[in-house]
DNA sequence: GTTATAAGTTATATACTATTACATTCGCGA
DNA sequence: TCGCGAATGTAATAGTATATAACTTATAAC
C-alpha cells in the first residue's frame, strides 16, 4: 500500500492503490471548481495512469463521484468531532455551527458536491454515501446536548442544520457583500444558534410539563 | 419575432428569435437535470439549427447559463409577486416561504442552477443575472411588511431566506424521508416564518425604544 | 438597388466518457 | 516453487460535447 497521491512509479505495471489515490485527487480538484472539475482522464494523467485505468475501481463518473463525496462527509464529520472534542468558552453546537459555515466557504467546490448536487439524493440507502451522510447528521444532534425527549432533537438538528447552509448558500453568492448586508455570516449563524438552544429548551420544558399533567 | 419555443420552419435561412428559444428549451431541460442536462448540442438539434449557430448568440456554455439563471429569477419573482398580491388568512412572509418552498422542490433542477452553482457569484454587478438576483431579495424584504429601521428588515430578510433555502436542500438529500424526520418540511418551514416575525417585531421595538431613551 | 451586418451553415480541432480486447502482475494453493 | 486465476493495467476505438474558422444567406439601412 502506497501514498495515496503520488504517481505510479515509472517501469512498474501497477499503481498500488489507485482507488484512494483517484479519491483523493478528486477531491483536490473539486476543491475550488466543484464536481465539474472532476475529470477521469485528468485525474488518470496526473496519478501516471492510462485514460481507463479508473473504470477499474469506478464503473463510471458518477460512481466516483459518489465516494469522494462520501469521503468528504467523513472528513467534515472528523473535522466536527475534533471541534466539538475539547472544553471551550462556546458551546458544541456553535463550534459546530462555525467550523460548518468555514467548511462551506473554504471548500466551496467539495460542499456543492456534498450538499447541493443529486448525487447523495441518489444513494441507495445503506451504501457508503448514505452512511457517511447519516453519521455527519448524528453529529448535529449530539451538539445539542440536550436529552432525547420524542423527536424534538432531531427537529431542532434539521433546523439549524437547513439554517446553516442557507448561509454558505446565500454567502457564496455574494449576497453579504453588497450594499444592503449589513449583518455579517458570523452574525446570522450565531442568532440561528442562540434560537435553536432557547427553542429546544422552551420546547423540552413544555414537553415535560404537559407529561407531568398527563400523568 | 416568432414563438419562442418553436423549431425553425423547414426551407428557411433564419430562425426568428434562437436567443429566445435557446434560454427557454435550456430552462426545460434543467427542470429536472440541472445545469448538467443543457446541451448546446442537443438544444440546437431541437430547435432545428447547426451546431455552432447558438454560438452566435452565447459566448460560451456559461453565458448560456448565465441568462438561463436570469430568466429563472425573473419568473421566481414573478411566482412570488403574484402570491403575495391578493389578500390571504396567511401573511405575505408565509406565502412567500411556501411558494419558495415549492418551487425549490418541484423545479429542483433550475433551483440548483440558481442557488448551488457557481453562475450567480461571478455575475458581475450590473450584469443582467446580478440584477435579477436583486430583484428577486427585495421581495423577500417587501414579504415582513415592516418598516425599514436601520438595516433590520434586511437582516431577518437574509435569515429567512437562507433557512428557506437550507431547507429546500436537505429536504432534496433526502433528510426528511429517513426514520428520524419526524417533522415536516412545511412545519420547519412555518417555525422559520413564526421566529422571523417575533424576532423582527422585537428588534424594530427595542431600536424604537433605545432611540426615544437617546433623544 | 447596393452594401454592411446579423445570423446561419459546413468542416474541423480538441476534450471527455466509456467499452472492448489484450497484457502484466500478484497472491494463493498444490 | 511453480502455475494459474483474479485483479489491475494498457492500447485502440467509438461516441458525444464544446468551441472555432471559413463561408453563405437574409435583413435592413441608406
Amino acid at each position: 500500500m502506497r501514498s495515496q497521491l503520488a504517481r505510479k512509479p515509472e517501469n512498474t505495471y501497477h499503481h498500488g492503490d489507485l482507488r484512494d489515490a483517484l479519491i483523493k485527487a478528486a477531491l483536490r480538484e473539486a476543491e475550488q471548481g466543484g464536481a465539474e472539475a472532476i475529470s477521469i482522464k485528468a485525474l488518470a494523467k496526473q496519478l501516471g495512469v492510462s485514460q481507463p485505468a479508473p473504470y477499474r475501481h469506478f464503473a463510471d463518473r458518477e460512481a466516483l463521484l459518489a465516494a469522494v463525496t462520501a469521503e468528504a462527509f467523513r472528513q467534515l464529520s472528523a473535522i466536527l468531532r475534533e471541534a466539538m472534542a475539547g472544553t471551550s468558552k462556546q458551546s458544541k453546537l456553535s463550534r459546530l455551527a462555525q467550523v460548518t459555515l468555514d467548511f462551506g466557504l473554504r471548500r466551496n467546490g467539495i460542499y456543492r458536491l456534498m450538499f447541493a448536487s443529486r448525487t447523495v439524493s441518489c444513494a441507495a440507502k445503506g451504501s457508503e454515501l448514505h452512511e457517511a451522510t447519516r453519521e455527519t447528521f448524528s453529529l448535529v444532534i449530539e451538539a445539542l446536548e440536550a436529552p432525547a425527549v420524542g423527536y424534538l432533537r432531531e427537529r431542532q438538528a434539521l433546523k439549524i442544520w437547513a439554517a446553516l447552509h442557507g448561509v454558505v448558500m446565500l454567502a457564496e453568492q455574494g449576497l453579504f457583500t453588497g450594499e444592503a448586508a449589513h449583518a455579517t455570516r458570523e452574525e446570522l449563524v450565531e442568532d440561528f444558534v442562540n434560537e435553536t438552544k432557547a427553542a429546544l429548551a422552551a420546547a423540552i420544558k413544555d414537553a415535560r410539563r404537559r407529561k407531568k399533567n398527563g400523568a
